[in-house]
DNA sequence: TTTGTTGCAAAACGTTTGCAGCCTC
DNA sequence: GAGGCTGCAAACGTTTTGCAACAAA
């Protein structure tokens, strides 16, 4: 059910913020939208910028531009794991989750624990408006523990 | 008790894995992990090369690659947050804590709550060795709350 | 003496910006 | 037609790298 979620209902969604801020209904911005809509996980500025060059003439520039609204009107979730290149991901049609990042290969794994997310959303503060949280879990993953064992 | 570290005990445990890893005890590298010890809260790489420029003759790239053996030694946490650039902080005399970014000013709190600090410990992963984990939430603080009342 | 580490400067990298032309409204 | 958005390329800020000199082992 929660991931039967269409193009077509993206394109409201993403056409409403467009409208309500303003802002203009430019093919580019479907253009992009509908490739992270087709992406399954996570990618970067460079996958993406790739991916477009396929079928379309875009720029870098407009790239970032529409990611920046995409992540306002809560279609993308923007990610700093490690290194210094941010990663992205859809967020219509997932439930949060949480991240396993391997340090050494810099692999992502995905996992959700309700008893996670409930505590975490179930936190106020006084003096502070959330709006989303990010749980990074930082180790070793499966692949790299075994090379560690033959090369320490 | 437990943040009665003494910089003799960080210089010990920092020794140990110099050795270990069979790298050199330099003194650009105690000296650093000495202003760190001195400093409170977070810090970027910039702040902590101005810091030691005043008592010393320390190049950037030497911050960089002592940062990074005191992170694999467990004596500094780095952390990228969405939107800034990364910062860093001394773990030693630090419960575990987790972070309030606000997306608007950039400022960063910290709070510790005693049962998201269990219940992430305790999670374990056939194929994952979990060594640290980060939880960021990401919002609007007090402050900015306040403005965007009268700016929006 | 050997070679890991340093300072310095240049390069690399991801991201942002400036600008002229284009196209949505 | 006005002005927001585009592509392009140059600029930016942070981090990494190359290299000759230095100093820890």
């Amino acid at each position: 059910m929660r991931d039967e979620i269409t193009y077509e209902v993206l394109k409201e969604i993403f056409t409403n913020y467009l409208v309500q801020k303003q802002h203009r209904k430019t093919p580019e911005r479907y253009a992009i939208l509908e490739q992270i809509y087709v992406h399954e996980g996570h990618f970067d500025v460079d996958y993406l910028f790739n991916l477009m060059q396929k079928d379309y003439r875009v720029s870098l520039a407009t790239v970032y531009n529409t990611l920046e609204l995409l992540i306002k009107c809560n279609l993308v979730l923007k990610h700093q794991f490690i290194g210094q290149k941010a990663q992205y991901e859809k967020t219509f049609g997932n439930q949060t989750h949480h991240h396993l990042v391997c340090t050494r290969c810099g692999s992502i794994k995905e996992f959700s624990d309700k008893k996670i997310r409930s505590i975490v959303n179930s936190k106020q503060f006084a003096s502070f408006e959330t709006t989303h949280y990010s749980l990074y879990l930082y180790g070793i993953c499966k692949k790299c523990v075994t090379q560690k064992l033959i090369s320490e």
